[in-house]
DNA sequence: GATGAATGAGCCTTCATTCAT
DNA sequence: GATGAATGAAGGCTCATTCAT
């Protein structure tokens, strides 16, 4: 039964059907909503028929579920591995700059359009990218904060809070960035630009207070 | 029996019809959007018959582009009038206590979904927002900031890049408390709380560093 | 009682709303046939509003089939009297002026198609059709060529059949000179040109045969 | 119980699938028009659903066009191949007697129809109906006359002329024939009897002048 | 009588879902 | 497993008809 592996490349993995239709829906359903994606472009931009999607998801809703779970996922997975060495400023930059990296993702401007949009009849997923987006850096977040205002880097603020503002401030500037012409008031200043605004104000809010 | 008799059809004026409409297309719209909205439910939220709204409006997608205009400029129109009097901290103060009420009020949170989950499809319309309701709210905050920059009330930043940071802070902590419950990170704190870390957080931000 | 005479051009006369209506009618169903027309463009073309229609047709077949009717009633008045002397020659040659001035005529062309397209569903409308023109037609046609065999103008054949020769050709003919541009075959020749050759080509067909 | 099952759905090949919906169209546009015709009748008539039309023909007017081209260009096949031997008297004669059952052709009766009362919405039919039907007919026709007036056969007449007045006698009656009951002037005889007075009254009027 | 806003049944069209191949 | 033709329920839109003014 080595057939998989002596006639290899004929189409494409069978494995890999899933994947290939789930990204397809992430640009679909990311482009349309849910009401409005059709299956049959799915379908097409997943190189599969119709039929084929139903044969691993039960129905149009599934699929939508299954792909905002499996892309937080994707984006949890690939956002690990931040290193916790250096000075409370210096770990923070670096998380900064990843997360950075990680909001200007096309997953993420999807994800994120759609959290929003599907909201009321989607309880179940805003929970859960609550709980394993927004929680997680809530909580790296937290810690590098509260380890920064003890060694006095910081001043003396609830961590949790100053992480929910890093978290807005970072969110709402990825998407003017990634629609940047819809919005003018960013006057065209390129994301690198954007991000020393942001870094710049962030860490002000966090200077300590000389007395 | 006769109740229904009694206080008939007095019809309510004719010229409040579009009004009704498109106040329960912004109710209608805001739950499902464009495309999972039913012009059926309008109609029936708007307690008219379908063929009624087409008196109005030529189609569903006119009627969506009505509501969310008509929506903004209410909302830009009810947002006038705050006193130019005091230093730029207290200015500040006032426009912050007038903000954080217009974000949370349900228009803005349906106006907010809505623009930014229809994004591709109305340029238009997110052009309209940009303008008259980031664009109009940068001038007024960037004014305020730069009175309080001269007069030494705040350290030296772009004004627009201040405007812009409220901005974003404010509608984002808008849409988690108006969804308090999907977003456990709040910690259910009450939404006076949310507007105090806020502020706080904020006006660190801008503290004039002492030299 | 005598309001109508001394208070008289005061908007036009409401007895003539019905014609008013017909003729309206009259264009929009011939434009557009009984299911394509709408209430809305005959109102329109009336200079009457929706509503008032329904003052007087009980509805929009009622509507037809009278229009119908009194067109056919009114081309019956306009058409009597053709004077009957002269040899059957000269005689034929009058009538056909007349009728050739007749199938060319809007209403004719209007109410030919009209009975053509809705035949299946107005059975009474083609008989009566039938019998009003055609029949009359017939009639008198018969008379006219009867005569003209008997005086042995032309040869011997069926009247009736000779009728409704020329029925066909005539009205056949006209629908031809009416919609000219879609019928090239007609090779753009003017009217009378046509009137000729259908002539030519009738009186032909009648012509005695010499022994 | 088992009959639904025993001889269940051998669906009928997809390749014939435009086919069945197009005869089905014929059918229900030339009883109802293009307006009056309800996509539901034509698919129940084609054993098909609804859907299934949309698989074939993009909407309800491009089956309206589609049935009337690929009617017309069905018949211009079956028109083609009258011998062109014998004299011209009896080469016209065969082409009546073809013609003639070509006129009665249910599909020509439902296409006239159809022309007729949709000329000024589908110019280009009606043009394509002139130059396919019409224009095929003259050319033939003429061809014919032109040997016998040259032969000597027929009197000297305009063979275009010649031929629009066989179009058009022969359609006529043909329609009659066809609605028998609503025209009372053919006084109940038969089609040969029809086709009989058709052939002596055409050849009259064609008959050489003796000097 | 006259109006035209309002109604709602009806039809075209779309698309999620099924199923014979 | 994979396909895509077929289905039919659902929804946008139209328009004949009604009725309060």
């Amino acid at each position: 039964m080595s057939a998989e592996v002596t006639e290899p490349r004929w189409r494409r993995l069978p494995e890999e059907r899933p994947q290939q239709i789930l990204h397809a829906a992430l640009e679909v359903f990311g482009e349309h909503g849910l009401a409005g994606a059709r299956l049959e472009d799915i379908a097409r931009q997943a190189g599969v028929s119709k039929g084929t999607i139903y044969l691993y998801f039960p129905n149009k809703e599934a699929l939508f579920r299954e792909m905002v779970r499996s892309t937080i996922v994707e984006a949890i997975v690939a956002g690990e591995g931040i290193p916790d060495t250096g000075s409370a400023r210096e770990q923070l930059l670096a998380f900064m700059q990843h997360y950075w990296a990680f909001v200007r993702t096309p997953a993420f401007s999807v994800i994120y359009r759609v959290v929003v949009s599907e909201l009321h009849h989607f309880p179940d997923l805003v929970e859960f990218y609550s709980t394993e987006v927004i929680a997680r850096t809530q909580k790296l977040l937290s810690g590098i904060i509260r380890r920064g205002i003890d060694a006095g880097e910081f001043r003396a603020l609830d961590p949790a809070v100053a992480g929910r503002m890093l978290i807005s401030l970072f969110s709402t500037s990825a998407m003017w960035c990634c629609k940047r012409k819809y919005f003018p008031h960013l006057r065209n200043r390129p994301d690198e630009q954007i991000y020393n605004e942001l870094v710049d104000f962030y860490l002000s809010a966090l200077r300590a207070v000389p007395q």
